[in-house]
DNA sequence: AAGTAAATTAAACGACCGTTTAATTTAAAC
DNA sequence: GTTTAAATTAAACGGTCGTTTAATTTACTT
């Protein structure tokens, strides 16, 4: 009989999980990341995760509800994360941007494995659940990015009429690009791929600055001509 | 007994496909780019493309190689269309960059299944193949926008210190987070998904003119300030 | 019209998939 | 120490997968 918890639950309950239920959770999502979650078979994660296939379908009642618990749970940190934002009231709208930058780029970099999950299904997404979770971070994102926007026009420092909705497309766009092309990228910059902690220091570091030059550049007032 | 030309091949020859394989070649690249290749079973594709299963390996050995195939094809065409850009040698480091970006979204937008299906299937990559020819392809596009920003520095149009190869991933980022996130943009902007026309009149133009103007302000001597 | 190679078919192949069963072991409560 | 529920197991289930076979039809050459 399966454990009780997984029963009925509301989206708002907080879920406990046990030790064994995280490792779960942990050894799938590197493989889901590393391989697709369609390429990664229930036996491959019992293996690697030293269960049996059972346990998998006991713990989570699928493949697809392990997927699904993978992504609340890590949508959970992502949440409490960009909430260093919306905390940091007194910033100067410029240092904002920058820390919006530098906030998104980190959750990325502490989570790599779920992130290049997340990137890599939301294209094939067909699961209802998993779609809305993301679509609810989008909106949160977004928002935090208006909010920073409009301040910084009304006090004056940005230009007017700036497409926050592009804008944001590109500061997702350009960071996504650069952790799913990791492999052309090291190639590029001659750094071994397995070696992250190169990748950030040469390439990602890099982003950053990248990313804040161009967003000064575009929401300046100098920068508005034609 | 299988047609010749699938014996043994360079990589240079160009293959002319039957009446037949290029429809099959079709209705798969549909079903690859809207459920996923591995989602995607042989038997959906003769299903849709009204052949037997076994005319799939038949023609193309098997349905990996089918995917190579298709990517083969395409990639030539998006090679073709590159070349626009080479062309126009006479026009401004400006208008150049317009150029550029206005070519990569005619790309997509021309072919929209099969970027869908690269963009998708490039994070997944195990096959060497493929990832060669995107390699390829992403190279080609760096050096063409760098020969613009470039000519653009020399002739003062430009600052200098551009890092070209941040500035080309924010291009193909953000184009490629716009067509992978359509069916949000799509929500926030109260379009109906299935219409292409609109998504591509409201929000791609948007898209457009959003980069051109963020590169412009990038790029140019007043946007440099710090 | 006969001969021949290509095209097409239905059926079967073995492999792997996610899930479930029923039996057994483990652990905690009394 | 007995009872009881949770945890774990090996095995089997039905289904789908990509590919191959062997037989048949089609189309073209002589």
């Amino acid at each position: 009989m399966p454990p009780n918890f997984l029963a009925g639950r509301t989206m708002e309950q907080e879920i406990v999980y046990s030790q064994k239920q995280i490792e779960l959770m942990d050894k799938a999502l590197e493989l889901f990341a590393g391989n697709g979650y369609d390429n990664t078979s229930v036996r491959d994660i019992a293996r690697e995760a030293d269960v049996n296939i059972a346990m998998i379908s006991y713990y989570f009642g699928s493949k697809e509800k392990l997927l699904e618990a993978i992504f609340a749970r890590h949508l959970t940190h992502v949440r409490n994360i960009l909430q260093q934002i919306v905390k940091a009231r007194d910033l100067s709208p410029v240092a904002k941007i920058d820390k919006i930058i530098d906030t998104y780029i980190d959750a990325i970099t502490r989570n790599r494995n779920f992130h290049v999950l997340m990137i890599r299904e939301q294209v094939a997404l067909k699961n209802d659940k998993l779609y809305e979770m993301i679509r609810a971070m989008k909106t949160r994102n977004f928002e935090l990015m208006q909010n920073a926007v409009k301040l910084g026009e009304k006090q004056g420092y940005f230009r007017k009429g700036i497409d926050v909705r592009m804008l944001a497309l590109t500061l997702f766009g350009t960071v996504n690009q650069a952790f799913t092309n990791k492999k052309y990228l090291c190639e590029v910059y001659k750094i071994e791929e397995a070696d992250s902690a190169a990748f950030d220091t040469h390439i990602i570091t890099k982003l950053r600055s990248h990313l804040k030059l161009l967003f000064r550049n575009h929401l300046s007032h100098e920068g508005n001509h034609k």
